[in-house]
DNA sequence: GGAATGACAGATATTGAAATCTGTCATCCG
DNA sequence: CGGATGACAGATTTCAATATCTGTCATTCC
């Protein structure tokens, strides 16, 4: 572990922080750890982020906000609006799919943050409910939805493909037969949006 | 704690033992607690259980059966297919909401045994979407329903309401507009039902 | 002077020895 | 004889002592 004598940033820190997760697992990972990885002493971490929990909810934002990211490209992106809720559900499962497919043990690690910081998780699922609604309303002013409320359409769905997005079922996410369950959902609740 | 010197039968055993987890909760209940509430050894309980996880299944299996069987009967009722489709998916969230509200440590003893009982509880939510697509073969057959394959739906729709009867979700219950999100969720999926 | 340090107190986690539990079975009892 | 018992071995849990960590702050360093 070179000391690597940069200055010290919140975002350095945050790096060695996601390391020291992955190596160590959220039970064991200690600021400690955090310093050693980064070559300073704990105190100075401490500069930068007030707590421990603190700086597992930074690191955790981090990590939401990039999902958040990837899905906002298909909002904004071409095709209808059924085309573009139905790749923005598919991308989604997808991206949860393969991340605890690919390693678990690091999604698991995740799972941990994200049960330990509610009030983020809220705020990114605001952030995504917004994005469908976004999309939804597109449907909307073409005609192709029906929605009075397209923000409690957006959340609707958004719970209704729950199973498919919400980590506590990412076991069930390995089984054979998921992606005809997901098609399922998404074809029902697509059939439910159009208008008649 | 009277010895009640009747015969031990598997029913008998079966009631103290939902009496000691009521007690204790599901990490203390212990095979030797409910054999001293029974007025027995330990060694008679291993005559009608061979081990331990067999007994806190049996109780699962029993607590999922009573479950079913209220639900069971709004499949015949009158109405309908529409009518006990939004029925049945509001009993079964009623219910599960009042069970994780009225005793939150009784809810949480009973999902660690659903928990640890992942094929009783195949079996019963198997149980569950049967009943649902008996009402959905209603549907289709009155002309009230547009579904392919009604067993199909049948788990679609109980896949996409797992919001609002899933233990994980439990906390979200308590919250206010709850409510309201339920009947969005039911609103768009019967709209996907129902035929054009 | 502003950032970094490391000693410190209280909180939390780890460890290993002791206690309890699970599951078996030879024996007992009606 | 068929069901109940309790002693037992190995597995698991509990508990208390020990070690580590969190968060603070007076001091050091550039």
């Amino acid at each position: 572990m070179p000391p690597t004598s940069q200055t010290l940033t919140a975002e350095r820190i945050l790096e060695a922080t996601e390391e020291v997760l992955r190596r160590h697992g959220p039970a064991k990972a200690t600021v400690v750890d955090v310093a050693r990885a980064l070559g300073v002493s704990h105190g100075s971490v401490y500069r930068h982020f007030r707590t421990k929990a603190a700086l597992r909810e930074a690191v955790t934002k981090r990590w939401l906000d990039r999902t958040s990211e990837r899905l906002a490209r298909i909002v904004t992106a071409g095709g209808s609006p059924e085309e573009r809720l139905r790749a923005w559900l598919a991308a989604l499962f997808e991206a949860k799919r393969h991340k605890a497919g690919d390693d678990p043990e690091l999604f698991a690690t995740y799972t941990v943050l994200t049960d330990e910081n509610g009030t983020v998780v809220g705020e990114h699922i605001a952030d995504l409910t917004g994005q469908l609604t976004r999309i939804i309303e597109a449907g909307t002013g073409s005609g192709a939805f029906m929605a009075p409320d397209p923000a409690a359409a957006a959340r609707a769905v958004f719970h209704a493909t729950g199973r498919f997005h919400d980590p506590g079922y990412a076991r069930e996410w390995q089984r054979p037969g998921v992606q005809e369950e997901f098609e399922a959902v998404v074809d029902l609740l697509l059939r439910g949006l159009t208008s008649p």
